[in-house]
DNA sequence: TGACTTGTTGCAACTGAATTGCAATAATAA
DNA sequence: TTATTATTGCAATTCAGTTGCAACAAGTCA
């Protein structure tokens, strides 16, 4: 947090009341803006979506949360905090979906040989039945 | 052509005049569906949106098309024709977008036997900047 | 402490992709 | 040609995400 917080100085940005909420409040797993402002709301706290939006999107710009889009063209976020780069797996069946680390290294580098861009990031999510729902 | 009438046939679908039209005239690469009708309509094919949207679905159904994900939460659909699964490159300058083939078996084996989920299909696109525009 | 600057919030209104209901239409089989 | 039924197109709707703007509040400096 303290770190956080020199970020956002440094930047002439500011630790707002609302902020330090979403930061505090919510879980390190993915959460479309609307699971967020909900799971927020039960724990009493209410911010508007608006708000949520542009703090996650500020966030994200500070490399502590993550953005990701699924296949719904819904925009999903996480809090990375400790935990680093990872992708996900999403059960077609009942939706539950679960992290996968994965070395993407040699891929990119593959990748940027191959086209001569620049590659800046990537998407790469994976959607399947997990063991539950194969054998349902 | 003739296999994806066949194809239709034997489920009880139709081949109708919008189907072929899309089939016929949409070019082999990446369009949302508000491009797509914009596209068909600069040719004198009029086919509503609803329509397009349906088709296009129906056709990745079928297999012959694919439909991507990309930063906008809008999805683009791509007929196949006779080329095969492939990836892109997204630059973030200028919009340009390239096809990448990449050889995903074994980074699906490796996710198959990490997660025990039965993958069905992932998600897998890059963002970057091109060569023009790593210069600009 | 209090005034000042300016980044931030929240509300309402808006945009645009995608979906739904339904009556009219058209592709196919007999 | 007729009957069947998949499909189309229109209008209305839903919902994620964005924008404009006035009010607010975090931080700064005297």
């Amino acid at each position: 947090m303290e770190l956080v917080v020199q970020q956002l100085r440094k930047k002439g940005y500011w630790l707002t009341k609302q902020r330090k909420h979403i930061l505090d409040t919510m879980p390190s797993r993915l959460l479309s803006v609307t699971e967020a402002v909900a799971f927020l709301a039960l724990r009493n706290v209410t911010i508007d979506k608006v708000t949520v939006y542009r703090s996650l999107d500020f966030f994200v710009n500070l490399g502590i949360a993550s953005k990701t889009q699924f296949k719904d063209n819904v925009s999903k976020y996480e809090l990375l905090r400790e935990r680093e780069h990872h992708h996900h797996v999403v059960c077609d069946g009942c939706g539950s979906i679960e992290d996968v680390p994965f070395d993407e290294d040699s891929m990119l580098r593959y990748i940027q040989k191959q086209t001569k861009f620049e590659i800046k990031s990537h998407l790469l999510e994976f959607f399947g039945l997990c063991t539950r729902c194969q054998r349902a």
